[in-house]
DNA sequence: TTCTGTAGTCATATTTTTTAGACTAATTGA
DNA sequence: TCAATTAGTCTAAAAAATATGACTACAGAA
């Protein structure tokens, strides 16, 4: 996933970025709220932290989620959806009413 | 893969059938025209019998391929995306969109 | 009848992904 | 000052995906 070897099909990358165990379902959450890292684990029945933390990076750097540090009460961090991470939101709608035939 | 536990993500089920190493190149191959075996071994470069079986397997146990015995010439088998998959085309193509922004 | 092309299966190895659990480090509340 | 909450990292193990290479089986051509 680190060395980009031709990606023969155009949507392998981006099918191959949605497609691990979590990062769909994070995906999804994204689109409700930001997120913070032990919301998560806690809402991810059956997750554990480094393949939450690999997730989050993963998306981070596709683009799709933007981190923030929020310097207020507990300071933390949150993954927002980006502006390109949005622009993704149409996509799986659709998706979604594929599956829904 | 074989026991189905429950998809947290409704587009998790798709995102993992698309998402294997040759799946998606399948996929758009057989947009072009019907597919055979041995020709996709040749087309997809590295892969391997065991991987592209598997794979062919997949799409049409979920029901994106038709497979088919053509008794003809050289008696062989033909695998065509069904009407299901036809109607997966318009992602892939949202997906593009996406992907070329 | 042996050789080629068709479409695979099977057992085993290698590689990649995911998990488990110990550990770090900064901040906050008592 | 001590404990909890925050957000992770790190190493090692387990599980899943993929690859290798031998083998099967059928049909048609030489």
């Amino acid at each position: 996933m680190t060395t980009e070897k031709e990606n023969e099909c155009p949507a392998q990358g981006l099918l191959k970025l949605l497609s691990g165990k979590w990062k769909p379902e994070i995906f999804l959450l994204a689109v409700e709220k930001p997120l913070r890292f032990n919301g998560l684990l806690r809402d991810l029945k059956g997750a554990n932290k480094q393949s939450v933390a690999v997730a989050l990076r993963e998306l981070e750097d596709f683009g799709l989620l933007d981190k923030k540090v929020i310097k207020l009460k507990p300071l933390h961090i949150e993954y927002a959806l980006s502006e390109k991470g949005k622009s993704l939101i149409p996509v799986f709608r659709q998706l979604e009413l594929f599956l829904e035939k």
